[in-house]
DNA sequence: CGGAGTTTTGACTGGAATCAACTGCGGTGG
DNA sequence: CCACCGCAGTTGATTCCAGTCAAAACTCCG
């Protein structure tokens, strides 16, 4: 059903090279898709569908979840600007992707897309690590979802948070927070009322603050990072804490 | 010790060719590398070691985990003859490798192994399946994780065993149980008591049948398949239950 | 037969879920 | 501008599932 590698390479176009000379990036294949708006709470595709497109994030924010038996949601993760999703070998998506605020995506046929990485010496180790990042970060969160507690959960996610927004370092930036409770919930694997008290607790302690429902500030990062609980064994305070796709996607 | 199918290349040798001029597999790759056995209970590799190798197991099952902090230990999962492991772009290992019992393993340098994929148009599709499935194996974990009881943790991990061993399909096969109730705890994200009570309440209920530590009989499939809870919304019972590498590894 | 490790079982505890009430905010329209 | 509504989030009271602590039973060895 994929691409059987030698296909003539005349039809993959890359439209806006950035700078001329340089080798295709896995984002510069996409430029020359149209972007398509969403409106808040709209569906990109389901578990099950026919998988038939393979789709960039160029802005807004979108959660993965799955939804099992009796209605329990599930969410795998979040998709900020940059990120890929809908890469996958079967021909049904393994699960279902929304905007949670208005977002824009460009998409790309999966076909197109697998012949495009199939001749491109250059895309395909670019594909591989993003797959071996998103592993990575999946079992970061099986870590978390089988042996954290509520807060130490809350504290990992928010520093997360904080990596995803600013590369600016600068100790007490905002974090937007776009997510609902309910997503934080379904992503941590609580419920909205133990979020809603954990973050009260750190306000409380000062650890936090809030500035309305979408907007914390840390104040006390070191101290996050403790609460957070995963240094490992071997070698101490571990910020590791891969989960960046960021190393890859050189984003926008 | 499985049959490859083989290869007309030349630098990657395959010992055992069954068919002439088929296409390489991933498995057949490692044919020429010496068969190494370890005792139960040996690490293959640890997390943030160098990657310097990738592994496939020929025989016994391997546990991969992560600690942290304060020693809580993290099953994220298992491998089974076939399996491969240690597949990645990074330069460390991201979790540790240990035998459960006796196992064979071949090693395959890191290196020649990216090389002989980048030759192969026949491998890498290969290859990206396996990633593929490995993230959905992931994602199934995730929501086991974050949205399942005790009971429905256990069911779910019974019929996954159950799926592994026997391609033999008879309903009330024997089905292997090589590791350990701590093991299948902290895969689970349980305690050992939590798995031994919830074994014993489904033998209890006539559901299966231990024969020793290390055997079960399954005597209502589909009472164990309702109980593990994971139908999804849209098409109903849903032994979809991928976790499979099984498609892509011809395995024993 | 003995001893160590693993598993089972029991009694109790505790952290997060559940159930329920209330608060605060944003939008809408009178 | 303010009253009202609806929704998201917070807070409180209580419950319950799984964790913890402890002891007994079973297995696999030598």
């Amino acid at each position: 059903m994929y691409a059987p590698s030698n296909v003539a390479r005349q039809n993959i176009s890359v439209s806006k090279p950035v700078v001329a000379g340089e080798a295709p990036t896995l984002s510069s294949i996409f430029h020359d898709k149209p972007v398509e708006t969403f409106e808040a709470g709209r569906t990109i595709f389901c578990e099950d569908d026919a998988a038939k497109h393979v789709f960039q994030v160029v802005e807004g924010v979108l959660r993965v979840f799955k939804i099992i038996g009796d209605g329990r949601r599930a969410i795998t993760g979040f998709l900020y600007p940059g990120d890929l999703v809908g890469v996958s070998m079967r021909d049904t998506y393994l699960y279902s992707v929304e905007t949670i605020g208005q977002a824009k995506i460009r998409r790309f046929s999966r076909t197109a897309f697998q012949d495009a990485i199939n001749l491109s010496p250059e895309l395909r180790p670019q594909l591989f690590a993003i797959l071996c990042d998103e592993m990575a970060a999946a079992q970061d969160q099986m870590v978390l979802l089988s042996r954290k507690n509520a807060e130490e959960r809350l504290c990992t996610f928010l520093l997360w948070l904080a990596n995803r927004m600013g590369s600016a370092k600068d100790p007490d930036a905002k974090v937007k927070v776009p997510m609902t409770r309910l997503d934080m919930a379904d992503y941590l694997g609580l419920t909205i009322e133990t979020v809603s008290r954990t973050m009260s607790s750190l306000v409380n302690r000062g650890i936090i603050s809030t500035m309305g429902r979408h907007d914390i500030r840390i104040l006390k990062r070191d101290t996050l990072m403790r609460l957070a609980g995963d240094y490992n064994a071997h070698d101490g305070m571990d910020n590791g804490q891969t989960y960046s796709r960021q190393a890859v996607w050189p984003s926008a």
